[in-house]
DNA sequence: ATTAGCACTCTACTGACGCGAGTGCTAACA
DNA sequence: TGTTAGCACTCGCGTCAGTAGAGTGCTAAT
């Protein structure tokens, strides 16, 4: 464990850093920080924590900056991280109001405000409907040829789409269809809806195979489309302010990757877990973002854990600040999205 | 107007710069394209071309390089855009198969497709609700305190919002209400529902105006949150690829714009016509891209023109390629929609 | 245990220099 | 008169050496 003044200096050192970005020396901490000991003695005390892995030294002659193990320290042991402020919540709240019409306008503005306010990328999983249950199918009129077929969730979820009427059916026809698969499937939960329920049901239809067939690819396919979560993407110019991405290969690696939509949901989930949770450089699995660090939380509606908020940056960021925002995320947003009635 | 030899030299000046990015001089064109004149000659055409206005020269001692007229000469008389290749439309095909399968998805697809096939940036508008008309709207039980609103329109569009049963009210009253907002909307452009509509219904009810007033208002949210179109943006990593991008500044300046949904539908809207239209650097009104050109195409579906597709890079871009995509994109994107029954 | 002093190291910046690519001009040529 | 060869000139770019500055580690004094 660290003595006090091995944990000033680390803190002083992290702090500058993190607000510079330039490799920091003895003698600007003992200019700047007032810890009252002389630049020769902080050298001494930053060789050691090198030693310790705390830091690390990009050459010889420069100053230090931490190392993984540094910042790991910090968000542990030295890290304050105090709620946002009564101003910065007037803020969002009236962001959202302003901005947010529709549900998935939430997500997005959600993904803005965390980047506006952390001066990083941040990540937004919208709710996947895992573990909603099957309530009803509905067939709704739209013109001779058309109708739309309406899934309905326990969740209020709505999946629709428009299907032509099949040769020599009419309308009440697709009605008694839908009743007779709703009393099957209702109260099913989604993920349970397999290929051996709609084997028994289509038993039941000796005649309309072709009709029921149809049926059935669609919903499947609703099905399926639901369980893949979205994903919104805040800030990602915020990104080319940072200047560890001077270096323009860097930023196209990491682009790249921000828009592989199915991995960024991978790396959030691996890592799910009721606070806020920091992953910092090597520390992530993922080899493109292990000079970055992640920091993630969930959030709940109704108690149920639906997705995650994060931010992803270099491992360099404000994770006191990134921390609070997605701490106050974390405990709201279920009642932000509540209110657009999801 | 330009005589045969000009429009050579300038043709394979814009070519050669399109692949290379680099100035290009006389003896280049001399030994690479086989015009059967010597470099002298081609370097007092040069001297002619850029008195003229159509290249222009970074430094005296470099080559030239094309300007905005030499493009805009270009593509109005020197590009060819060939029907893209049966290979490729396979490959497209078969992306939309794998990939696609909720509406989103494929506009999603297709700004990756246009972003993979040209490599620059791509814009995909989809469709806004503007001339569509009220069909319908339909209560959906979803449990005891609330149900599913929703609003048909002759597009088969719904969209479905969860409401809370207000005091005093059963499902059957929503019921009644519905058919009566039905009876007297039913059949009217969404556009075109106004105020003053909403005022004569609301003069039915009596009683229960709270109810009608919250219906009102969802319906009223509902109309706006369609009209707002939705942009979909593919391969802003290819951005990073661009030699005029390896600039950090540059890249942040465009990315914080590309996050700017409004004022990239602007741009869009701005030149609507029913071919491909080719803006080059300049020629766009907003300077935050006057050194890049968009390409841009509507689409249609039966016959309305529905959105935009477009791609936007660097003045430098391969014009001929880019408007065969584009033009292909105009021609079928209508009916690959059509197939997932927007 | 702390600190002052000092030699040492390494980077970033600067200016000089030469190379190469490309031009414009002139004069010769068909 | 249009085309071409030759040539002097310009300019950007990479290389190299020299310098300034920041920071370190070590040693000796406090």
């Amino acid at each position: 464990m660290l003595d006090e003044r091995k944990r000033k200096i680390l803190q002083a050192i992290i702090d500058d850093y993190v607000s510079t970005a330039e490799p920091i020396g003895s003698r600007t901490i003992a200019r700047k920080y007032d810890l009252g000991i002389s630049p020769a003695t902080i050298r001494n005390e930053m060789a050691d924590l090198e030693l310790l892995g705390y830091l690390e030294q990009p050459h010889t002659s420069a100053g230090r900056i931490p190392a993984a193990k540094g910042y790991r320290f910090y968000v542990d042991s030295l890290m304050s991280t105090p709620a946002i402020s009564e101003n910065d919540v007037m803020l969002i709240t009236n962001w959202y109001q302003t901005r947010a019409r529709r549900i998935e306008e939430v997500f997005q503005e959600t993904a803005k405000i965390i980047s506006r306010m952390t001066r990083n990328v941040s990540l937004v999983l919208a709710p996947q409907f895992g573990p909603a249950v099957f309530k009803y199918l509905q067939f709704m009129p739209l013109d001779n040829s058309r109708v739309i077929l309406a899934i309905v969730t326990d969740t209020g979820y709505v999946e629709n789409k428009v299907l032509t009427i099949p040769e020599g059916l009419v309308f009440d026809d697709l009605h008694r269809i839908a009743e007779r698969i709703n009393r099957r499937l209702s109260g099913q939960a989604l993920e349970h809806i397999r290929s051996s329920v709609f084997h028994d049901i289509r038993q039941d239809f000796q005649h309309d195979r072709a009709v029921f067939d149809t049926l059935l690819e669609v919903i499947r396919q609703s099905i399926a489309g639901d369980k893949q979560e979205r994903l919104y993407l805040g800030g990602t110019a915020q990104l080319l302010a940072q200047p560890e991405y001077r270096d323009v290969k860097k930023v196209k690696d990491l682009l790249s990757m921000l828009e592989e939509e199915r991995l960024l949901c991978d790396i959030l989930h691996t890592k799910e877990s009721d606070g806020v949770v920091i992953t910092i450089g090597g520390e992530n699995k993922y080899s493109g973002i292990q000079d970055c660090s992640v920091v993630q939380a969930t959030y709940r509606i109704d108690g149920q854990v639906v997705g995650t908020v994060a931010v992803l940056g270099p491992t360099r960021m404000e994770y006191g600040k990134i921390t609070s925002v997605l701490e106050f995320m974390h405990r709201h947003l279920g009642d932000i999205l509540n209110r657009y009635r999801l």
